[in-house]
RNA sequence: GCCCUGGUGGCGGAAUGGUAGACGCGCUGGACUCAAAAUCCAGUAUCCCUUAAAGAUGUGCGGGUUCGAGUCCCGCCCGGGGCACCA
């Protein structure tokens, strides 16, 4: 019988699925695991090699652990709302729903070709109205709720009405949009109209005017997450900065529980540092100027982290979107002022950065510095941001660079504060040194002056401790079609909920799938898009919406009561195992951590941190093949002899080339022009040239899953992707090296099969046989653990190695059940040969026996200047010679040492391996 | 600029502070074969050298700690990723 992988995989695969082998049942007397994959999203180019990387890795595990016992959730399905989708809808009309039944339908197969362990009972895909109800639903809960800070979490907006009526504004300490305070008579006083403009500034799910992310070729808002260096994460379309008014999501008020978070989770330390910076936490300190204008006071707040340096301010910079330029322009500067705002106006957020360029206006105004007394004047920059601190700083040019290069350019005064700071060229940021020039902080170092400067302040009554946050409210609308409409309508102009019968509110059809001409999103096209005879809210979420909550759903996928029941989160609480892109970090990863914190606070779900470890599988890249070509011939020239000629490099398609041998027939096949291309070979043979770059269609260097599954087999494709190299690592895809893990599998039926003639027997196995199986057992254990999965496949290969010519029944039985979560389709196959029933899947992992591994050794005592001084170890096949001179180097070692603290010293044949010192 | 990462043969990559280069690819030679494929066996860091033995040199660079450093410490260089007028 021949290794048939072909036959194998699509037997196994259908019997998995007909005897619903990995179904995860929501009650079990074993230990609950959850090991989940980031769902994909499915475009149409289907998957490529690297996608499937990280789902073999939590493929393997899974199986890992259901062999160590645990009752496994390893469930599947599709992030399947978004803009591709919608774009293809726009140009050729097809309903965005038929693209992603196609697009679902083929990813479906290929998942299938590699023999994942999924429940497909649990698939959804986030575009399921059963699915996206509960989307809706807890954005109402949302909409329905505020945060309080004084317990630090989300309550019923019922009950902030409530404080509202019993002590107006004053009586909550709330997150909140910035808004004018109140008393309980106002309150009650308010129309509705008013009550509910108030209420919005508080909601978790608001709607308010903020700057965003415009980006007019996608006719859409999009997140500070969906944006890179001004343009558009999808498309490279150019984003502007504009105000507008836009659902949002009070993410900010998280910010220090999303932060903290972080601590208690098993995360790679580059992923929370990019989150910790996402955050962007800093400590310091409000401080109040007095600003005058026009012979007016007005009392203007500013955030600074160094407090320390107020003896060194020179002059103040307000951001141009700030309110207070419009008051702290004199009349004197108004036309100057405009004329910079239009400037600065006209700029887009990628020509802000790109330029960098200092620009700048004096309102006219001054401040006083409240320790100094001292009068500065107040100027207009863009390099102060309005939604950050207060929109407005205090500036030190001597030890801030950006003040330093404003007052360069604009000619104001630099005063050093730290003692031998020379700030002729540039300034001193570095918080070391010992303060001057800086009254009662003389002669502390700028660690000690931070604080007792804000003491300082705080004791009279100039301003106050301060932490500020870096991360935004989460922009929750968009302009498009494809997502889910929000549950809100306008009565009288009011946003109000829809009742939750009213859920799911479906996507309606429109007749086109592009914005209106008046520029309205979408679903201003549907008809009679209304409720109650309110009209509706016609933009729809953004994708993350729908990913935000996803892993709840799985827990309990058809649940219509409610996002998942009690019982079912109880049992599987959160996510044990998280496998997924480091692209997430600031996205997917913040908004789900945020959205389970919210329905902690609510008591919905029962942890309130979704995700305990994660890892983050490297990229897989492409590694494209070049030919060289003769320009204007048909003429190519092998690699080690391009140089004598005058080439250039062509990309070709990476898949008539094996180990860097071109096809010469594919070649002329692959395309007409090439029929009759001429070669220059070295060796008979054409060496073709590579370069690691992106894996993409444009370079011919994107390797299907299914030619691999073709060619060798799902088994082959798993074990190979996971001997590529580290799994968190970035990795170029290469075929060199498959044949290695394919003839190990061969190697594996042979030691069952030759031809016809069944080799198993039960004999006992010898103790260098036992002793290789336990060796083998014991690394896996360790290995898979640590997610160490390349070193894993290669103990197999020096297991089967040693293990040549054996057949025997309690040694490859063992062996099967290790190697199932990695080959599961050869192992099923053979484990039935064997005379199972079952599905292997169901075995127990072999018990690991140490002292069958011990390497076999000679203790020697070693004595010199006539004394017994230590033991050593030998291999025992070590010559004479070898432990004479053994014996000898020691000696020298342990004078260095001093005899007396060497216990033993371990020796294999030529040198001494191990000092094992007391 | 700041924060993560990583740097080891021809290639992918192994190495709790203890024989550097496991395992695989590739390459060389051999066996089997009419021949090839498949399979199996042996060799394969560099230098010196006909070869071997024996040396010497070797983990980006320069120092240090240690009986002993790819591994730990200090200072650089280079690649990959993230953040960035965030006061």
């Amino acid at each position: 019988m021949d290794y048939n992988f072909i036959e194998i995989e699509r037997k196994w695969q259908s019997w998995w699925a007909e005897h619903k082998t990995f179904k995860a049942e929501n009650h079990s007397a074993k230990p609950k695991y959850y090991v989940l994959d980031m769902f994909p999203y499915p475009s149409g180019a289907g998957l490529h090699v690297g996608h499937p990387l990280g789902y073999i890795a939590s493929d393997i595990f899974s199986r890992y652990k259901r062999l160590k016992g645990f009752n496994v959730l390893h469930p599947m399905g599709y992030d399947a709302f978004g803009l591709p989708a919608e774009q293809y809808a726009i140009q050729t009309g097809q309903h965005p729903e038929k693209t992603t039944r196609d697009n679902v339908a083929r990813y479906r197969e290929q998942l299938d070709r590699i023999g994942f362990s999924y429940d497909w009972d649990r698939e959804f895909r986030t575009c399921d109205p059963d699915y996206y109800k509960w989307t809706q639903w807890a954005f109402l809960k949302m909409f329905g709720s505020w945060y309080d800070k004084s317990v630090d979490k989300a309550r019923p907006i019922e009950e902030l009405e409530a404080a509202f009526e019993r002590g107006g504004s004053a009586a909550v300490d709330a997150a909140c949009s910035d808004g004018p305070a109140f008393t309980a008579d106002e309150w009650k006083g308010f129309s509705a109209r008013e009550k509910s403009d108030v209420l919005m500034r508080y909601r978790i799910a608001y709607q308010g005017e903020s700057t965003v992310n415009w980006c007019p070729a996608l006719g859409t808002v999009l997140a500070n997450d969906e944006v890179k260096d001004g343009f558009s994460e999808r498309g490279g379309h150019p984003v502007i900065q504009k105000k507008m008014t836009q659902w949002q999501l009070r993410v900010s008020a998280y910010a220090a529980r999303l932060l903290e978070g972080l601590d208690r989770l098993d995360w790679t330390d580059s992923l929370k540092e990019m989150q910790r910076n996402w955050i962007g936490r800093s400590q310091g300190a409000e401080m109040v100027f007095k600003v005058e204008c026009d012979g007016v006071q007005h009392d203007v707040t500013i955030f600074t982290t160094r407090a320390d340096t107020i003896f060194g301010v020179t002059f103040m910079v307000l951001a141009p979107e700030s309110e207070w330029v419009e008051k702290l322009t004199s009349a004197a500067q108004k036309e100057a002022v405009a004329a910079y705002l239009e400037e600065a106006g006209k700029k887009n957020e990628r020509e802000r950065i790109a330029g960098k360029a200092v620009t700048g206006v004096f309102s006219g105004s001054y401040g006083i510095n409240p320790l100094t007394g001292e009068k500065v004047p107040v100027w207009i920059s863009e390099y102060v941001l309005a939604g950050y601190g207060t929109g407005a700083i205090m500036a030190v040019p001597a030890h801030d660079s950006r003040d330093y290069a404003f007052a360069r350019k604009f000619n104001l005064p630099i005063i050093p504060l730290i003692e031998g700071a020379d700030v002729s060229e540039e300034s001193f940021d570095a918080k070391e040194g010992i303060m001057v020039n800086s009254g009662f902080l003389n002669g502390l170092s700028v660690k000690e002056a931070i604080p007792a400067a804000i003491d300082y302040i705080e004791a009279h009554g100039l301003g106050r401790r301060k932490i500020n946050f870096r991360i935004r409210d989460a922009i929750f609308s968009r302009q498009r079609y494809w997502g889910e409409p929000f549950p809100i309508c306008f009565k009288d102009g009011i946003a109000t909920p829809l009742p939750f019968e009213a859920l799911p509110l479906t996507l309606p059809e429109v007749d086109q799938y592009k914005p209106t001409e008046t520029g309205e999103p979408p679903l201003a096209r549907a008809k009679d898009w209304t409720w109650d005879g309110a009209p509706l809210e016609t933009s729809t979420m953004p994708g993350f919406a729908g990913s935000s909550a996803y892993y709840l759903r799985y827990m309990d996928p058809r649940n219509g009561e409610a996002l998942v029941s009690r019982e079912a989160d109880e049992y599987w609480r959160n996510v044990d195992l998280y496998i997924g892109g480091t692209e997430h970090a600031t996205g997917h990863l913040i908004y789900s951590r945020f959205w389970n914190k919210f329905l902690y606070d609510l008591g919905y779900v029962c942890e309130d941190e979704p995700f305990r470890k994660l890892i983050n599988q490297g990229m897989i890249q492409g590694r494209s093949n070049f030919v060289y070509l003769v320009p204007g011939t048909n003429k190519f020239i092998s690699l080690g002899l391009k140089d004598r000629y005058e080439t250039i490099p062509v990309h070709v398609d990476v898949n008539i080339v094996r180990n860097d041998r071109l096809d010469l027939e594919a070649f002329r096949r692959w395309r007409p022009e090439y029929a009759d291309a001429e070669f220059v070979l070295e060796n008979g043979e054409y060496i073709c040239g590579w370069a690691i770059e992106k894996m993409s269609k444009s370079m011919y260097n994107v390797v299907n899953p299914d030619y691999v599954c073709d060619t060798y087999g799902a088994d082959t494709l798993r074990l190979y992707e996971m001997f590529l190299g580290p799994l968190e690592q970035a990795k170029p895809w290469s075929t060199d090296g498959i044949d290695g893990v394919n003839r190990f599998l061969k190697k594996l039926w042979r030691m069952f099969w030759d031809r016809e003639k069944w080799l198993v027997t039960d004999e006992a196995p010898t103790p260098a046989e036992l002793k290789t199986l336990h060796k083998l057992i014991g690394k896996e254990q360790e290995d898979i653990e640590n997610f160490s999965f390349n070193t894993t496949v290669s103990a197999f290969m020096i297991a089967l190695n040693e293990l040549q010519g054996c057949s025997k029944r309690a040694i490859l039985e063992p062996i099967l059940i290790l190697l199932s979560p990695f080959a599961p389709h050869i192992t099923e196959e053979l484990w039935h040969q064997l005379g199972h029933e079952d599905s292997i899947t169901w075995a127990s992992f072999p018990e690991y026996k140490e002292e069958l591994t011990v390497e076999n050794s000679v203790t020697y005592p070693v004595s010199f200047n006539g004394k017994t001084r230590f033991t050593m170890d030998f291999a025992a096949d070590a010559s004479r010679e070898t432990i004479e001179k053994a014996v000898r180097e020691s000696a020298q070692t342990a004078r260095y040492v001093g005899a007396q603290s060497i216990v033993k010293v371990i020796v294999v044949p030529g040198r001494i391996v191990n000092v094992v010192l007391k």
